[in-house]
RNA sequence: GGCUAGGUAGCUCAGCUGGUUAGAGCGUGGCACUCAUAAUGCCGAGGUCGUGGGUUCGAGUCCCACCCUAGCCA
């Protein structure tokens, strides 16, 4: 019976550009909606562009543009990510849309008439000079417990204690720099606290992760606040209909995204809102979202839904964080991935199969090993599963260019059709991980085959033609079923293998029917192998150092390096891995002189040196203790890559990188400069 | 700081309600094969299951403490 299903991911913020933790969210939510789609379902994707809120307000301002300019550009950016990571959204809109202060207000409306929403005064930073109310984020100052400087209105980053912003010491604004008053002003509140009852009913109803469960066991003992919904002017955002000079706050309009983009939708399509959104549909509605905003969508959003009269979410997905080789995605340690940085340099396609292959239903941290990536892109992807079509597609040229008329072997065949369901059971669990050790088995199982049945030795003799084909067009067969069942991870390759098999994959039903008789097209690699080169380039750091920004949300703005890091990187692709004058040229290589060197308390691979290169001593953090002694180095000189980003390590800061040589053995060698060379001097 | 989760072979992960010699894939060593994008098949090596206690006839699996990692604290 075919179901009906509205899902989402997560509004990318206006903010800054996708890196690959937004990706994975993305792709994991794509997965299952390519996979419903296969099964025969109605199923729509949403999404829109999170527009409003101070963050958006203060870049607009300091870049001298409007927040509609500002908006409309991350838009436009953020919507050529995820059609180059292959996101099949039915509709990507907008929260600062009419749909949306359409919808904003009418559930608004509704919660009032329902009784849930209540005025309060609440005492806030003010900033006289900028006069705008702050944000918590927007106030920083000394940490009331530990006294370390420079810490967020709200929590502490050195001793993680939290706190309200007035209990910051010395606070000040992060937008004029002055120091903030405290003052008064009437907020809207939604009231949480009156939904309890609803909201655990609807918890126990549905399927839910341990942890998340536990999580919000905590926050029902915890108790349930009441919710401001509203902030002052100046704010980029919704004015509320009764309240003049007040504005929605971003995270109420956020949500009621999704019901906007899909009003969008409604419009081309001719769609019934009733069925999606009316209290008691039978259709679905699914939210993917990471686990840093649970919150929002397993409380506030269902408790409002329900508040205003409609249907609440059949279920929230939370998926844990990603990390780079173990590490937290951040600028500052070098493992920050945009996905237009993967995507300048490599194909959407193995990165969407790495995340399916580590992807489960749980909220645990999922880590992208760069290594790993590599070796299970090509050994699982082209050496394993791609090999089999490979590999067969010869012998069937050789035999006329058709497949035979029936299978060597049915009754594997079969074993393979009846993977089917385990498989999908585990698409429809958002365990892809296991589907995909369930898939990868199976194309173990066909390379074996191919093996045992030796189809080259067997075309030797003419005579055991008819079984060289029959051999092969089972071969082909297992391929293809294995290629419905991954066609959700790689809608790309899926069409490919269609041209290939002179019949595209339309239902994941398709594999009930082996493919007999018909010609196949000349085999074409359906994917290669990815370049070790490349891959190790998706950590170095942006070779342009970004501006310090004043904005504390400004996390990733589309850095003005990347169109010539873009430039050069084709070129580099073209040119198989040669690079140009001008790649070479952005590495500021010196000579330096070891002023100091003493080993690193704590590790066992690590000398601190002190390097004398320019004005100022610089100190670096360099791995080659294990090759040599300390007393050993002062005095020498030494060259570093002179403008590689600072990385901050437990052990303090390391800014450079002195250039060593080192092979497969033990042992790492120094690079030095003749005697007469001088610190500071250009290395080319 | 409180809370929620994770810490299992070089890497990434499975291990259900405690029960015989802790599994898989990748990587690695050897052999075979040569149809296939140096692909594939077979055989092997690799783990005191974060640390320290405890419960039990028996613990990766339960309890306690501690360490490390991540998230949340509206």
């Amino acid at each position: 019976m075919s179901r009906k299903l509205l899902v989402t991911h997560a509004l990318p913020y206006a903010n800054g550009s996708l890196h690959l933790g937004h990706s994975l969210e993305a792709v994991q939510t794509d997965i299952w909606v390519r996979f419903q789609r296969l099964r025969g379902h109605d199923c729509l994707f949403v999404c829109a562009e999170d527009c409003h809120g101070t963050p958006v307000m203060i870049r607009a301002q300091q870049q001298g543009e409007t927040p509609e300019a500002l908006i409309g550009a991350s838009a436009a950016e953020h919507l050529r990510d995820y059609h180059d990571l292959l996101i099949e959204h039915d509709q990507f809109h907008s929260t600062h849309s009419a749909e949306n202060q359409r919808c904003c207000n009418q559930l608004y409306a509704a919660l009032r008439a329902a009784g849930l929403i209540s005025r309060r005064s609440v005492r806030q930073a003010y900033d006289e000079q900028a006069r705008m109310f702050l944000p918590d984020r927007y106030v920083r100052g000394i940490c009331p417990r530990c006294k370390s400087p420079d810490q967020y209105g709200d929590s502490c980053e050195v001793c993680g204690s939290t706190y309200a912003p007035a209990e910051l010491l010395e606070p000040r604004s992060t937008v004029s720099g002055s120091a903030p008053v405290w003052r008064e002003s009437e907020h809207l509140f939604f009231r949480l606290g009156a939904c309890e009852a609803m909201l655990r009913e609807w918890l126990a109803s549905g399927a839910r992760a341990p942890a998340v469960r536990a999580k919000l066991e905590e926050w029902f003992t915890a108790g349930l606040q009441d919710w401001d919904i509203s902030r002052d002017a100046p704010y980029f955002g919704f004015e509320v209909p009764d309240a003049p000079g007040k504005y929605f706050y971003v995270w109420f309009d956020a949500p009621i995204g999704y019901i906007a983009s899909f009003e969008a939708l409604r419009a081309r399509r001719g769609l019934d809102f009733d069925l999606y959104w009316k209290s008691e549909t039978a259709s679905e509605l699914h939210h993917f979202i990471g686990k840093d905003i649970s919150y929002f969508h397993n409380l506030f959003w269902p408790a409002v839904l329900h508040g205003a009269g409609l249907r609440r979410p059949t279920g929230v997905h939370v998926h844990g964080f990603l990390t780079i080789n173990g590490e937290k995605m951040s600028k500052s340690r070098g493992t920050f991935i945009s996905a237009r940085r993967y995507l300048e340099r490599l194909p959407p396609e193995p990165l969407r199969y790495y995340f399916a292959a580590k992807l489960g239903a749980g909220v645990e941290d999922l880590d992208m090993n760069l290594d790993d990536f590599l070796a299970r892109s090509n050994s699982d992807l082209v050496g394993k599963f791609v090999n089999i079509a490979s590999r067969c597609a010869g012998f069937i040229e050789r035999s006329g260019g058709r497949l035979g008329v029936q299978l060597a072997d049915p009754a594997l065949y079969a074993e393979f059709v009846a993977a089917g369901e385990r498989i999908a059971a585990l698409y429809e669990q958002r365990e892809y991980g296991a589907a995909i050790r369930e898939i990868m088995t199976l194309a173990d199982q066909a390379n074996r085959y191919v093996d045992l049945h030796k189809p080259w030795a067997l075309a030797k003799d003419p005579a055991q033609a008819p079984r060289v084909l029959a051999v092969a067009t089972q071969g082909i067969n297992l391929f293809r079923a294995l290629m419905i069942y991954l066609t959700p991870v790689l809608p790309r390759m899926s069409e490919a293998a269609g041209h290939f098999l002179g019949v595209p994959v339309s239902a994941w039903n398709d594999v009930a029917t082996p493919l007999l008789g018909v010609p196949l097209a000349a085999y074409q690699p359906l994917a290669t192998r990815l370049d070790p080169a490349l891959v190790a380039q998706l950590i170095e750091a942006p070779s342009a150092p970004t501006l310090p920004s004043a904005a504390p949300a400004a996390i990733g703005g589309p850095a003005g390096a990347t169109a010539a890091a873009a430039k050069s990187s084709e070129k580099a692709q073209q040119g198989g891995g040669m690079i140009g004058m001008d790649d070479f040229s952005r590495i500021d290589l010196r000579v330096a002189r070891v002023i100091s060197a003493e080993r690193v308390e704590g590790s066992e691979k690590l000398l601190r040196l002190s390097l004398e290169l320019g004005a100022e001593p610089r100190q670096v953090l360099s791995g080659i203790r294990s090759s040599y002694a300390p007393e050993q180095l002062v005095g020498r000189l030494v060259i570093v890559v002179a403008n590689l980003e600072p990385r901050r390590m437990r052990f303090g800061v390391s800014a450079g990188m002195v250039l060593c040589a080192s092979g497969e053995g033990d042992g790492v060698f120094l690079l030095g400069a003749d005697s007469g060379a001088q610190p500071g001097m250009k290395v080319s």
